[in-house]
DNA sequence: CAAATTTCAGCTTAACTGACATCC
DNA sequence: CGGATGTCAGTTTAGCTGAAATTT
């Protein structure tokens, strides 16, 4: 008697990790919209944040997408007025991508109730099984990275 | 002094979270190309797999999607004949979705290389700790659901 | 009739590939 | 030159909205 016949198997890892992602994506894009940009754009706009200056190759190094689709994301993202583009001086060949202030304005602006978001996704963990999780998200992104 | 001003904040839980889908969905992808399918369409599998003979309604109300998105996706398994569908006697209007036998032998091709995924991920995780993570993932998404 | 399910048509966005120019 | 970066053009796929048909 092999797993297909078993008991009913629990949901993987990999698709609970998805399920996850999936729910906070739709609450993160209803908590935007009225800033008329997707989630995906806000994300983009916090990485910029944390790092802000990096090049669209290093972006999309990070982002396990092809340099194409963040030149297309950092497009519409410079349409709306919230990053710029400016040549390194260093290296003439990159461009720096910049946040402008109407990012930062609107960065502050969703800070509150993105934090909100997160407190809600682990309101059933303590501190000390909410830092597990956010380490075990750290382990699993390096092991596959 | 506050955040914007203090030392570089951490990335957030919420991007955390969507790094570990993004970077497991690519290994997935390669897993499943040599059978002509995408890391979506065989996690649809996986869940027909655990839940065969669903409606497209159903699956729908599960994935945080349309209907019309499910119809799609449906549609693309059908054509390559993973999938059939079938009225439900009970409630004509339904379609129920069934896997065929040859969704089930994909599945099973599939199998191993999956689970080996699913482990590397949790490789740096002992056996207490991986089952920490799955509850926190299964907590985290019935608090946003 | 109202609600649920499915389907049809059209659209948008997010990704891709391939070709090319530029710079170091 | 070779490798990295960025851009241009075209394509595909995944998702959406809106409208309609069918069943309960």
């Amino acid at each position: 008697m092999l797993d297909a016949q078993a008991a009913k198997a629990p949901p993987s890892l990999l698709y609970m990790v998805k399920q996850v992602e999936l729910v906070v994506r739709s609450h993160l894009d209803e908590l935007v919209k009225p800033s008329g940009i997707t989630a995906l754009q806000y994300t983009a706009l916090t990485v910029l944040q944390r790092h802000d200056g990096l090049s669209a190759a290093q972006l999309a190094r990070d982002s396990f997408v092809t340099a194409q689709s963040i030149a297309d994301l950092v497009r519409s993202l410079e349409t709306r007025g919230l990053v710029r583009r400016e040549r390194n001086p260093q290296s003439r060949r990159e461009l720096l991508i910049l946040l402008t202030d109407t990012a930062r304005e609107l960065l502050a602006r969703h800070e509150g109730e993105v934090r909100e978001l997160e407190e809600r996704m682990v309101r059933e963990l303590t501190a000390h099984q909410t830092e597990q999780f956010r380490q075990a998200l750290s382990k699993a992104w390096h092991a596959l990275s």
